[in-house]
DNA sequence: AAGTGGTCTAGACCACCGG
DNA sequence: CGGTGGTCTAGACCACTTC
């Protein structure tokens, strides 16, 4: 420790209090095992609780911890990865799709969205609220906007709204032959109903899964599917829920 | 302004802040324009800077804004789409991919990486470092990995490090025949020298894309590539570079 | 040198959860 | 009720860019 390295970039310390937590946490903590409070871990470094907190806020956002309100900080389990199928082409509402339907309103859809559905903008359609669970917690929430012109058959006499509803919406959705969809991804932040249905705090960080489908020449439907960041890990490809162990394992040799 | 709601549920200041800043960008700004400084814009909205700053801090991660220190803060430009290709099964380095290979050295993967490949921990395979750019500025830094034994007729005289013996590996790959491959996204932190090379500061938001590529019945390589979270937008499937409208058109209808 | 965003402090109070 | 994390303040200093 002596004259070594004058610290020529000297390194944050809320990045060397992150780098010390995630070793500590790799070598001394099991998942699911409470830290110590805030305060408490504040002092033990010799910093400001705000100095702490920006480190924790990191290795949440590594999905490394889980902070609760009220409860408090824990070791997160490895974050699970959630399938979102890159190449198998189906309408939303298929058997065998991780979804469950919770309701439908008529609605103007946000801008961006009646951009891509070309549709105009406060001219209302169809949006499909659904959720999906994972291990009994909730991981994505989503929102499907549908034009009235891909339902055309849709009787008007049913409830106006509800999960019987948005089946029966889904159900003429796919009376249309699907032609193609296509897919993104980025990162966003929850809006506050969002927040609640992923049993976070609004602004939490979510991964956000636009997916539009084609059928008859034209962008038939909008999905727009919030995942929570710091537990999902969405896989694509061949082999849909293929286990990747993230994190060092725990080994004894 | 009179006797309204009690604000049951009293929105943190920040939260507010955020929309109501949200809202000036949308109607008051336009890309690239500066905003004013920190210390002004807290003044002016009657709030500590700390608090304002976790305002920006969100639009930011949203991809609203773009901050640089000693400069300031502008308007950021809408996501590029960045095709991440769902499909088409190539390994990397051939023709027509967006990657430009910078190095390769020999070194011990991390835990998760030597898992995945089903090497030991602490075994050596080559490392091949590239960089992606879009509309001149770097989206992307990947480390692939590569066992030694996906390479086995790789000459050891050449240069054992550089571009050159980068593009020698890669060449050496792709006499295999690529079974299938595997792709993955989650949120993570930049490190320190993936930040350095995407021009951000170290922690700053990064979509991390596990890809795994098989042949000869194993995993015969492993790339882990770091998009920039606050400018890409990772698009997968059919049609690759689409264009998608996010955020509100600037329309005066 | 002046001005910007980035880090850090030492406090305070609030909202939520559990016993 | 006590303890937790979440919000907020008013300052200070630092690192960086620009002129």
């Amino acid at each position: 420790m002596g004259t070594q390295q004058l610290e020529s970039v000297p390194e944050p310390k809320y990045w060397h209090l992150k780098t010390v937590l995630s070793e500590a946490l790799d070598s001394e903590f099991s998942v699911g095992e409470i830290l110590p409070n805030e305060r408490d871990l504040a002092a033990r470094f010799g910093v400001a609780r705000a100095t702490l907190r920006q480190a924790l806020e990191q290795l949440e956002l590594e999905g490394r911890l889980q902070r609760r309100r009220g409860v408090g900080t824990t070791v997160a389990p490895p974050r699970v990865g959630v399938a979102v199928g890159g190449e198998q082409h189906a309408w939303p509402g298929t058997i065998g799709d991780a979804w469950q339907a919770v309701d439908c309103t008529e609605a103007a859809p946000p801008a961006a969205v009646a951009d891509i559905l070309e549709t105009l903008h406060g001219e209302q359609v169809h949006v499909v609220r659904r959720s999906r669970m994972s291990h009994g917690q909730p991981v994505a929430a989503e929102l499907l906007y549908i034009p009235a012109d891909s339902v055309p058959a849709l009787p008007a006499i049913d409830a106006p709204s509800g999960a019987a509803r948005a089946r029966a919406v889904l159900r003429e959705l796919q009376r249309l032959e699907l032609e193609g969809q296509d897919r993104s991804v980025e990162l966003g932040s929850a809006r506050a109903d969002d927040a609640k249905e992923l049993d976070r705090l609004p602004g939490a960080p979510v991964l956000v899964v636009t997916t539009r489908f084609f059928a008859e020449g034209r962008t038939a439907a909008v999905s727009l599917a919030t995942y929570r960041a710091d537990t999902c890990r969405l896989t694509f490809g061949d082999s849909g829920g293929v286990e990747i162990h993230h994190g060092p394992e725990r080994r004894a040799s």
